[in-house]
DNA sequence: TTGATATTTAGAATGATTCCAATTCTTATG
DNA sequence: CATAAGAATTGGAATCATTCTAAATATCAA
């Protein structure tokens, strides 16, 4: 998790654009999302992000990872009442688990899914989010 | 919640149908989830049964409704980290939760919705379940 | 540089849920 | 009907992800 100045710079970019001061803290725990296309938990973040100096608190990973889902950054992915995991994924999609490994597959959304989704809402039901998620094997 | 005897076999049925023993406590928890079409907590459950003679444990109404989840006869429901919620709609429906009340509603899936989330999955993905949840205004 | 405001932090508190081990119930079988 | 084996129920303790707290530190506009 070595950063370079450019990607330092996007980083810093991002977080002011979503309106959060660009803390030392923010820049490393976003910086470890972005670099896997996965689903980790706070736990698993935190692991991720002991490599900095000085280290970090379990409860600053709980306050990055909110404050990145409050505006926009990342996504939250539930399943029961496991650990929330976090989605570096903005693109709509749906999540599949499978129910042997545990591990979440994203599952791009096409848009006509997404209208016909909104279709079958009565009137005046006005969504803001929706959340897919499929459990079962992947053969 | 007063049971007639036909209520109540009916409910020994369903219970041992699912593979349950009809116990008394398993009949009062199903007849009060039965008796209305919303999603109550447990909490709300183990109120709405302590009508009871004799009472029935916070454990059991975990027990009960554990129980039958497991053998399909009501669904969970989870928002976000809230207490998990129980549904006794068995229909495939999605969920729209209105955030300024606060309240759950189904909302019915029509099959070729169903048809198309399936065919939005690669090849190999074998879903057995698909939760739909939306959240939003209701205006 | 400085002050106002925001963030970080360790540890305590919370709260839904699960676990435990003792008691009570259900039911198949004699 | 009696009985015994396996299930279910129970109150309370334990768990554990998450939130809260209040003190220390950092950011940034002026």
């Amino acid at each position: 998790m070595r950063l370079n100045t450019t990607e330092l710079d996007r980083l810093k970019t991002s977080l002011k654009q979503a309106g959060l001061k660009p803390t030392r803290q923010r820049e490393h725990v976003l910086s470890v999302l972005l670099a896997r296309r996965d689903h980790p938990t706070v736990e698993e973040v935190w692991q991720r992000s002991r490599t900095l100096s000085r280290g970090i608190s379990l409860a600053t990973v709980y306050n990055c990872l909110e404050s990145f889902v409050d505006s926009g950054l990342v996504k939250q992915v539930n399943y029961e009442r496991e650990p929330t995991r976090y989605c570096p994924n903005l693109r709509p999609h749906a999540h599949f688990k499978d129910q042997e490994t545990g591990r979440v597959y994203d599952i791009d959304l096409p848009n006509e899914v997404l209208i016909q989704l909104n279709s079958i809402l009565p009137e005046g039901f006005r969504p803001e989010a929706i959340e897919i998620s499929f459990h079962g094997r992947t053969k």
